[in-house]
DNA sequence: CGCGATTTGTGCGTGCGTTCACAAACGCAT
DNA sequence: ATGCGTTTGTGAACGCACGCACAAATCGCG
């Protein structure tokens, strides 16, 4: 079973992929650049579940799913597999993304070298306050969001990411969908509508912390039950990711 | 049924709550804040799903858990459930939160201005270059790593937020773990190892970007797997959140 | 005071995700 | 060529989470 089949179709389409494993899929992409960087050509199972925070059995069920890479008794190649995921998440055309809202996180995100590495590049700065308009940021320069649907169709932009405030959010997710890209990373703190075939996938900070706080507030009052100094201690435990 | 029993302890503390239901919670209480400002007094369960964004059953059981807080024939008394999950998520006292990694992330974040509102306060700023140590953002001034311990214990930090490069993201870990902070939020793309007992969440925005180009490449397939017009159409479906 | 409309709280079935545990496959040394 | 140690791939069991659907509860009105 080598990869002859990897010919003329190189990602043989994965309809039903389940999502957990999709989620989990670029972190072993990283993990995979990692290892590969110090030098290592195969890695186990073990290993690479180690490197990617995960358990070693879930990881092997997840990339069953890809199809057979590995090879039993020795791994998987760590290159070869690379390939594999980056065709199958997409990755193989380098994607391009617009940016929409050049507040504090806008200008940060424009900035961030960590898109141009795995996979992605920001192509278009958009924003709706003359103010910011024609700022240089990096290569870049912000247009007006008037002339979104232009640049969209003239660089083949299929990501928006909206770091607007929360009010023009949901109008501003109507203009990418109008200039038709169809996936959506939204900063704003708020639910977004959109038509079916739109994907949506929405990152919160606070919603983050809030999380964190409970975990925090559960490990004080668990802690501390009884007045009691409660000598054998061993209190708290870990949570897990 | 009245909330007699919210005298001394406010917080009865939920060892047993679902990850998932604790996940959601931000999440409806974004979504309350925003129908209190709009003037609401109380809300069904259809209603604060649909601005929550999730099915109304889920979000009936995930305030169970809680306990009995609506009203049947009702609904749910606004101010009454913004009290008491953030009272469940431990927001009753306002976290302070120490930010280490002063770089283009480390700045959006430590000016933006949606933590005070959702119950936290960024309280120190910290970086090992010397570069930006001595720095003024708002009212914070950037302060040298080597002072961590210090702060946090004057400033009672309980969660740490790293937007280092990945390569000081473990040491700056190990460091905030030893100052005796227990919660972290990690924005560097690597897996970060610390004792039992430490919560760390990892955002990772590029994570977030493959994700979406996994299904913007699986609608490209599944949209035109004949070369032909295929003339009744209907091809992109709703992947849900 | 009783009735109907409305909405919560929840028991139950179902599907997904995780984990265990092991057989099959592979490399290597003898 | 054969056997041994190693590691993958996966069948099966388990547990969690989701959604349906309905009984119980509450309000307003006649």
């Amino acid at each position: 079973m080598s990869q002859q089949r990897t010919d003329s179709s190189a990602s043989p389409a994965f309809p039903d992929l389940p999502e957990a494993t999709v989620a989990r899929l670029p972190e072993y992409l990283r993990a995979l650049h990692t290892l590969a960087e110090q030098g290592h050509d195969t890695v186990s199972s073990e290993g690479l579940a180690a490197a990617a925070g995960v358990n070693s059995a879930k990881l092997r069920k997840d990339l069953s799913h890809l199809g057979s890479y590995g090879t039993r008794g020795v791994g998987y190649d760590v290159a070869l597999l690379i390939t594999q995921i980056e065709a199958v998440l997409g990755l193989s055309q380098h994607r391009t993304v617009a940016l929409v809202g050049i507040g504090n996180l806008g200008h940060a995100l424009a900035g961030y070298g960590g898109f141009a590495s795995r996979g992605f590049s920001v192509a278009a700065l958009f924003d709706a306050e003359r103010a910011q308009v024609g700022e240089r940021i990096g290569d870049l320069v912000v247009r007006h969001i008037d002339e979104l649907a232009e640049v969209v169709a003239a660089e083949g932009i299929s990501i928006g990411v909206i770091t607007t405030p929360v009010h023009a959010a949901q109008h501003v997710a109507d203009r990418l969908v109008a200039a038709g890209v169809t996936s959506i990373l939204n900063f704003a703190p708020c639910v977004l509508a959109v038509p079916p075939g739109v994907d949506v996938r929405k990152v919160d900070l606070a919603v983050e912390m809030q999380i964190l706080s409970f975990h925090e507030h559960r490990k004080a009052l668990t802690a501390l039950p009884v007045p009691r100094p409660a000598p054998n201690g061993r209190a708290g435990e870990a949570i897990g990711t």
